[in-house]
DNA sequence: GATGGTCCTGATCGTATGATCAGTGAAAGC
DNA sequence: GCTTTCACTGATCATACGATCAGGACCATC
């Protein structure tokens, strides 16, 4: 029954975070099981726990491998700009979103689903959740801060921090493809059209940024 | 062991109500058991049951009843504003925010918690959650966009859409008291100080749907 | 050709879950 | 005073869960 070759070798290992990726993002955390990533990946259940030892395990394995992935991307990106000296505040914006958006390494469907997992993991309550995002997101972000310092002088940590977490915000709930755009909107905008958004997005935020970095003199 | 009187009338279905908002805020929709909200109502489990038939039936109940008194806030403060005649879309952004904040109706936190509930539910990809949202904000989505339309000539239904998903997504992700905000700015910002992060939300929020009613002739 | 290691499986464990049901006590209606 | 209705409970059900374990197949190395 099993195929004479063992296909290319660790395969299954990347099956299953692919199975996880997939499973853990349409039904969050708690939602999915180890015997749905199992059966999605055509491997056995035990074999979940032999290579993450649990459950916690697979999916920070998952969520580091992606993370990792797509803060690779926005971190070469910012630092091509910063090489070439001055930056615009849309370039910096857009080298932040883009990479998210181009995550999904099946070629069906973006980095969306992905897009969901981290806002649930980042709202979460719970402390390991939390540690998730400090872990594999805050240096990254604490890059951009700064880069958003450098490119609008005007703008303080505070307001820098403001606008950084807005801005990911703002972009991160609309990757998700949920068709709430395109009712809203009476199909004028579609949220299956990625680019579309991250251009309206870059607007957005660019601009909001700015109105960040001139706040008249009493501020608070 | 039962107090004598029967407190009022009605009384244990709201305990449970409140029970269930704490709880799956806390550990979402599949997290959250009907146990543990049951001993946080200090009900039996089967009472739940009784009230609201299912888990699902018990998360919709919780869900219309804070989400029903938090937009009817908004709409009468829109409403309000539209009787007087001209608006600042600082207005319209800050009527669509603050009651979100100021949901609370426990004395010791606001209603940040709800906040990272609704993200979860508006991202997340099972169908009777997207009806969930679409059911209970739809109509007063709509109600903002049309406003926002009204408020910035030149902001077509489509930039109104993204305009207004962007402002909510936005704000709802900080509501939620994670702390991100805090590290993030080495201090110099924090999530617990709502106040604080609104009137920046609305700073950011009004310039973005500016620039997004002057886009210039080449659009998209 | 035995040994050891790695990848992998089927069967099974204890537990927690959502749901159901028969029944209790008290108020309301007649 | 009897019955009906309502709010509520403790006990229990079937199921699905995460995790474990003993072992099998394969492939090196000696």
């Amino acid at each position: 029954m099993n195929p004479s070759r063992p296909p290319a070798k660790g395969s299954s290992r990347e099956d299953i975070l692919d199975a996880a990726e997939t499973v853990f993002a349409a039904r969050g955390f708690e939602g999915a099981s180890m015997r749905a990533i199992a059966e999605a990946a055509k491997v056995a259940q035990a074999l979940l726990h032999y290579h993450f030892k649990t459950k916690e395990g697979l999916f920070e394995a998952m969520f580091a491998r992606r993370s990792g992935a797509i803060n690779r991307i926005r971190l070469a990106r910012l630092d091509v700009m910063l090489a070439r000296g001055k930056i615009s505040v849309e370039d910096i914006v857009e080298a932040l979103l883009r990479p998210t958006i181009e995550a999904g390494h099946d070629p069906s469907r973006g980095g969306g689903r992905f897009a969901s997992l981290i806002l649930a993991v980042s709202t979460a309550g719970g402390d390991w959740q939390k540690g998730l995002v400090a872990r594999h997101y805050d240096p990254m972000a604490e890059r951009f801060i700064a880069a958003l310092m450098g490119a609008l002088p005007g703008l303080d940590r505070a307001h820098a921090t403001w606008g950084y977490l807005f801005i990911v915000g703002a972009a991160l709930t609309q990757m998700a493809p949920t068709g709430r755009a395109d009712r809203l909107s009476a199909g004028e905008a579609s949220d299956e059209d990625t680019d579309a958004m991250l251009a309206q997005a870059v607007i957005f935020a660019s601009a909001g940024l700015r109105a960040l970095a001139t706040v008249p003199p009493g501020d608070r």
